[in-house]
This record gives C-alpha cells, structure tokens and sequence, in this order.
DNA sequence: ACCATTATGAACCGTTTGGTTCATCAACGC
DNA sequence: GCGTTGATGAACCAAACGGTTCATAATGGT
C-alpha cells in the first residue's frame, strides 16, 4: 500500500454541494472549490472528470441524501407537508432554498443529465407528498394537491434569495397550509 | 446635426431581454448582446455604463412594460388572476418563465439594486392581484391568497426550465385555480 | 465644401477561466 | 531502505472574459 487517500468522494461533495447551491454552477470557481473542500485542483481533477462532472455528482448526492426523510415519517399528513415546506428556508445565510430548484434556473446551460436528476427527484418527491395528502382523506384528487404544494414550495425556494425577512417567509408557509388544510 | 443615431435605448433594451431572460446575467456574453441588438460593442459602451448596467435597465424595462396590464381590466377577478399565471408559459422556448423570477437566482452576484426592481414590482403585483381577489368576496384574508398565488406563480415559472411539457404545466394552473376557486 | 455626430470594427489590455503537466515531497507496507 | 501511492503547488496553456481606445467611414445640416 501507498499513501492513504486524504479525503473522500463524499465528503468532497458534501463541501462542494454548499458551493454550488449559493453561487450556482457558472458562478462558482475552481479556486473556490479548492478553499471550500480542502482538495488540491489537482485531486479534484483526479477524482472528478470536470468541473461539469463535480456538479453533476455533488446536484445527485443532494438529491438522494435530503428531503425524502422528512416526508416518510408516521404519522403521515399536513404535519409531514409543513415541515417539508419549512426544507425551503434552507440551511443559513448561505444556502437559501434549495440547491436542486436554484440549478432549475441553469438547466439551458447544462448537459440534458442535469435536467435527469431533479425530474426524477421530483417525481418521487410528488409520489411521497400524494401519500401524506391520501392520508388526510380529502375529496379532492391527491395528485392535484401535491401539484400545488411542489409548485409552491418551488416558488418558495426561489423567494429566498430575495432575503426578504423570515415574518415574511413565514406567513407565506401559514398562508399556504390555511388553505390546503380548508379543503 | 451630425449623422443620426440607428438605434434608441427602449430597441436596445428589448432585444437585450430576450438574452438575458433565457441565459441569465453571467452566462451572457457581449458577443452576445451585440449580435441580438444588432449594435456595436463599441455603440452599447457608449449607452450603457457597462454590462451589468444594460442588464439593469433591461431587468427595469421588463418589469414595467409586463404584467401589470392582465390584472386591471374589469371585470376583476378568478379571470385576471387566471390569465397572470398563463404569463407564466413565458412567450416561446427561449424565454421561458418570466425573467424577473429567472433573476431572483442570481441576486448574490448583483448590486442591490436588481433587488430593489424586483421588490417593488413584486409589490405593486401583490396589490394588483388582492385588488381582484378582494372582487370575489371571501371569507378569507385576501393578503393571504395573494402571497399564495404569487409564490405558486413563481414556482411555475421556475418549473419551465425543465421543459416537461405543456400539458402538465396547464394541468397545475388547473390545479391551483381550482383550490382557490374551492374558498 | 465643411463640420459635427455617429457607426464601425479592429486592435489591444489585463484578468480569469478551465484544464494539464510535472517535479517534489509525504506516508504507508514490505 | 525501497517501492508504491497519494498530496502538493507551481508553472503553464489556450481561450474567453469585460473593457477601452482609436482610426476610419458614413450620414446629416449648414
């Protein structure tokens, strides 16, 4: 055995995911990422194709690894639905919203497997919302329902980079649960 | 008189807005800007302080010269409001969304001031849309409504990036306008 | 004809970009 | 000690970036 490796495709990821989610996939530099990760460009070109490349992983490992949790736990319904929505203030200063709705934006200028990557996650974001809204036993059509929070949410996410206070923001998410809940 | 100008600032401005709205402010390059005005690098620099001050303005023309026009016509109402969220198709494949929403992403790497024009016409539209919510006589708050219908609306124009068809996209206006019609 | 104004496009600048290469050094097993 | 593997950082590249300057040509009024 040589020298063991320093760092880890995860946890390069894991450094370089809060990168992208506040400047974006143009906006953000090699040296940027260099500081952010602690990984030499030269380490980050060995173990990454591209830049491209890093984004893409980085976009996946978002995708799979948060969001999902929230929406499974028992019992299922409105209380499920708020927390998610409440996913859209993101993390602190720096990460606001959503790293996979603000990529939304850059699609024209990535490759089609980018456009992959938030499709499916978000069908299988709609299939969790349709189960935490059939729990609730509306009359109206579940799907219809989970259309319309996603949607929101989407709006939400984007909403943030504006840092128009959390009152705001809060009302918003009250708004939107009023309404849902009256159906 | 010396020879007269070929183009004027508002021709500018609304052949810039087509570019920035579809690739955003970093991913526009000069090149870019000349060849959809059809004016010189050397014409623009002598208009325009610089590229982001074109973007500005372009940002600036936009939000006065769109929108407002689909919520005042009598009679006030679900109609208007309908017909707002259809302005979120944006007009054909390259200018997708609405480039106000489009530019929300890209705040952190813009002068205060992009904030500014989109904070003030997102509170004139705030008005404009409680003014029509107020016609349909709720029991409901119409501030309420307005914040959900707006930042649906933004999340709709968002979701045009991932080009999934039209048929979804009608189906969640469907979806939204039959919620709030259900109050 | 003359002058003022604008259009035009090439040339140029300094900086940054993504990306590559290489020589050197560090850490491990044997 | 030796070989293998990885870490490191400097050097370098071609391309593109925003931005400026300038000389020339075109167009108008007087």
């Amino acid at each position: 055995m040589g020298r063991p490796k320093k760092f880890n495709r995860e946890g390069v990821l894991d450094s370089a995911i809060p990168v992208f989610w506040k400047h974006g996939f143009a906006n953000t530099t090699v040296q940027h990422l260099e500081q952010a990760t602690g990984v030499n460009k030269s380490g980050l070109y060995s173990e990454f194709k591209d830049k491209e490349d890093l984004f893409l992983a980085s976009l996946e490992r978002y995708v799979q690894t948060r969001g999902a949790e929230i929406l499974t736990p028992q019992p299922l319904g409105w209380g499920n639905i708020e927390r998610f929505l409440r996913l859209g203030f993101g993390c602190d200063d720096d990460q606001r919203g959503c790293f996979s709705v603000n990529s939304m934006r850059e699609l024209a200028g990535l490759p089609a497997e980018a456009k992959e990557i938030i499709s499916s996650a978000r069908q299988k974001l709609t299939r969790l919302l349709i189960r935490n809204i059939e729990a609730e036993r509306l009359k109206v059509d579940p799907g219809i329902i989970a259309d319309v929070v996603l949607t929101f949410f989407d709006g939400f996410c984007i909403i943030q980079n504006l840092k128009s206070g959390k009152a705001s923001s809060e009302r918003k998410i009250r708004s939107l649960m009023q309404v849902v809940r009256n159906l």
